[in-house]
DNA sequence: TCTCTCATCTAACAGCCGTTAGTTTTTTCA
DNA sequence: TGAAAAAACTAACGGCTGTTAGATGAGAGA
């Protein structure tokens, strides 16, 4: 077969990562079996490891795959010549359009990520935590240039990354405002507050 | 033995349910065994059952229990004689507190009550619902009231219960503000937004 | 058509899981 | 001090886990 045929996927393999970001998103990485997995995919357990290594390897594409998405992210922001609350509100506006239309992944890296093994835990984290400076220098140059109000930015940082991961109950909603609507009351909250 | 023997804990299972919150807290509930856990009481596996029922029982205390907490919190606020805007930055200091001093019980149950059985889960389900259309009846009033901005109310009731919970990563940095800092940062940011 | 490659299968492994049974030790209380 | 109760222990269960070995089958290229 090889090529093509899988529905999207050009390996097999892809196929395999986006059955195992659903299954692990709605079970949770510990609680999902190579069986389950398996059967989800048409074909027996140990049929799975002649297209991957390991459990943990699909893990560890799904974590990184979003971490060098975040990266490209931020490194267009950056780069474009806007004003620092401009800056904010498209990485407000990036971790939005992920959640609604990423958001198995988002969860599954947001839940499970400790749960790789090391030396990738390390490095993980440690992309994690180069990402979440970059936003704070941009918040405190912000800040700097009066754009901002004069908050802590790291707390500011942290309050934008997981306001954000609310959008996991917008989904299962029943009554659901349009997408655009969340985003636009995302913002408007984020960058306005409550308060009149 | 029975009473007052140990560590602040009126009986050994309260003692074994905050155990297991901080070994859940770490690890994760599929991931913690319950061997893990007998380690840590400092005693054998099989003894454990002399306390609890099951596994999952301890799941249960400390979910439920966290939803009581939750439950009487929004009673009093519900009843006090406040604005709505008043209320709201009290539903958000609780949350804050929450997270501050009692943040291994409030991640477990955020991140793994969905490993309850039934009829627990469907229970604990509709007592988060619950409480989230209480939230949510304060901000539609504070809205009709134009106290706050006109916003979707579910909308901003989700933003404040995730952006709170961003705080287990001030738990984990290493050069933190004081916990009052990060409180008014935090208040100051959802009620009047990042921008000047 | 023959051969090589690769995906799939069945069967099984060693190890861990939550939990139970049955026994022994410790504590309680009269 | 002796009986009853509670809590700890050892041993083991059945079942599930990720993963491997080795046989079987199907498709591609010569």
């Amino acid at each position: 077969m090889s090529k093509i045929s899988n529905n999207n996927h050009a390996t097999k393999k892809e196929a395999i990562v986006e059955k195992a970001s659903k299954l692990f998103f709605e079970k949770g990485f510990r609680a999902s079996s190579m069986r389950d997995l398996a059967e989800r995919v048409g074909v027996e357990a140990a049929s799975l490891y002649n297209h991957i290594k390991s459990k943990e390897e699909l893990l560890q594409e799904i974590c990184f795959k979003a971490a060098h998405q975040y990266m490209e992210s931020i490194d267009a922001i950056e780069k474009e010549d806007n004003s620092y609350i401009q800056k904010i509100e498209k990485i407000l506006r990036f971790h939005i359009d992920q959640m609604i239309n990423n958001y198995e992944i988002v969860q599954v890296v947001d839940r499970d990520w400790k749960h790789l093994s090391e030396p990738h835990l390390s490095k993980y984290h440690n992309e994690r935590r180069a990402y979440r400076k970059r936003i704070t220098a941009i918040v405190e140059e912000g800040i700097k240039r009066n754009e901002v109000k004069d908050i802590d930015a790291p707390t500011a940082v942290l309050i934008m990354l997981h306001a954000v991961s609310g959008i996991e109950s917008w989904h299962r909603s029943t009554q659901k405002i349009s997408a655009k609507d969340l985003e636009e009351n995302i913002l408007l909250i984020l960058l306005k507050g409550f308060s009149n």
